[in-house]
DNA sequence: AATACTATTTAGATTTGTCTAAATTATATT
DNA sequence: AATATAATTTAGACAAATCTAAATAGTATT
């Protein structure tokens, strides 16, 4: 079966979305896709006469076999390519996602493993996210805690969970990226702001709102 | 301004096609991109709309200088990623071009800026073909014989005057690639074939139809 | 239970890119 | 010059993806 880059679209936003909840709205869609729900309707129609969701009016969508298997080759390629971006072509964590959102709809086989290949099989994106293999097995995105709620003092950067370039540029410009090392030196309990400080660099305060979206592991 | 994937093709089109003719006619372009007369008179209009092609009814169609400059980074475009597929991916000359044929919509100055660098700034594709700079200067395809024309005995394959990958395919067979160096030990005239010889094989002889194609300079 | 609000769907349009069949124009042949 | 053939354009249709505005269904509040 051959998906439009449209419909991979929407899959893809249905298999995120569905992580966890059991099924997902028209609006959360409509939201994530930045379109209108009158277009999921339709949409939706369209994906389940191809059997690649369950939907009944006002009931909600759900992905069928068919359809998972297709969002995580989706989200396979668009993962393999920013990683290409960033370790290949030098591009910063922020810069990759519009441009992975085109490259994802490549459809060639060959070309996803061949670059897989190339690029040493990574397993996780250069945002933290872990890459589906050929098989489309995923490792479950690990354990983590946003930095809002971790517990303890010495924490390592793992993730985040808004990819928005809005985001991604204030923590580069803050000199948070994958792997670095947080150490925790205050936490405010009036705004739940938190004091933390980067190796070699002198202390700061971020908000709760951004702490919210930093996911970490302690060390 | 912003193309779509469609406006692409028939742009690249128009500019292989025009190459030395003086206008391109309709026929000419619905069967270069398999598509059928009606369809290239629609979109000559919406072309013409937006003053990348000068188009008078009947009377053929030729890119304006700005229809060319964007010619000219499509062609960048996709003969970077075919270099890409061979040189870093392992693909085979004759099973890039369907790919690069997708990737080369892929809009972002960055990327192909990066891609070229990483590259090492190629200036001819897997096919022999130049590839245009950032600033869309091209070195013109250098002065090549065909092979059934060639008068020299010594001969070095640098380039197909034809992409498809069933001659591509059938070259790679025959061993006959870029840069191979060929020797002709006879032509005969009744059917226009070649006896060659490439280097530690036996020699075989070719059809008039395929060495029209096969590009080569003398060594 | 009636009312208000929110979520979702439908109806009807629009844009893009394509097609077939018919009409028109250009070119070649007698 | 008349006729045949080839090239091109037009008319009218369709599928994909989207939208706005209106209708309907579901949920929450009094
Ligand atoms: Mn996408
Ligand atoms: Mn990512
Ligand atoms: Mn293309
Ligand atoms: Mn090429």
């Amino acid at each position: 079966m051959n998906l439009t880059n449209a419909e991979e679209n929407y899959i893809k936003s249905i298999f995120k979305l569905q992580d966890g909840t059991s099924v997902v709205s028209t609006n959360a869609i409509a939201y994530d896709l930045d379109t209108k729900p009158a277009s999921v309707t339709d949409m939706a129609k369209k994906l389940k006469e191809k059997k690649l969701i369950d939907y009944e009016k006002y009931q909600g969508i759900t992905l069928t076999a068919e359809g998972r298997r297709f969002a995580l080759q989706i989200v396979r390629r668009h993962r393999l390519w920013e990683c290409f971006l960033v370790d290949k072509l030098s591009f910063s964590w922020d810069e990759v996602h519009e441009i992975a959102e085109e490259l994802e709809h490549v459809k060639s086989e060959k070309l996803v493993n061949r670059l897989s290949e190339f690029l040493g099989n990574p397993t996780t994106d250069p945002h933290g996210d872990p890459i589906p293999d050929a098989q489309g097995k995923m490792s479950k995105s690990k354990q983590l805690v946003s930095l809002d709620k971790a517990t303890s003092k010495r924490l390592e950067v793992a993730g985040v969970s808004d990819q928005s370039s809005s985001l991604l540029e204030f923590l580069k410009a803050k000199g948070i990226r994958l792997g670095t090392q947080i150490e925790v030196i205050e936490r405010y309990d009036f705004d739940n702001s938190v004091e933390i400080k980067i190796k070699n660099q002198s202390a700061f305060t971020i908000s709760e709102q951004v702490s919210k979206t930093i996911m970490v592991k302690s060390l």
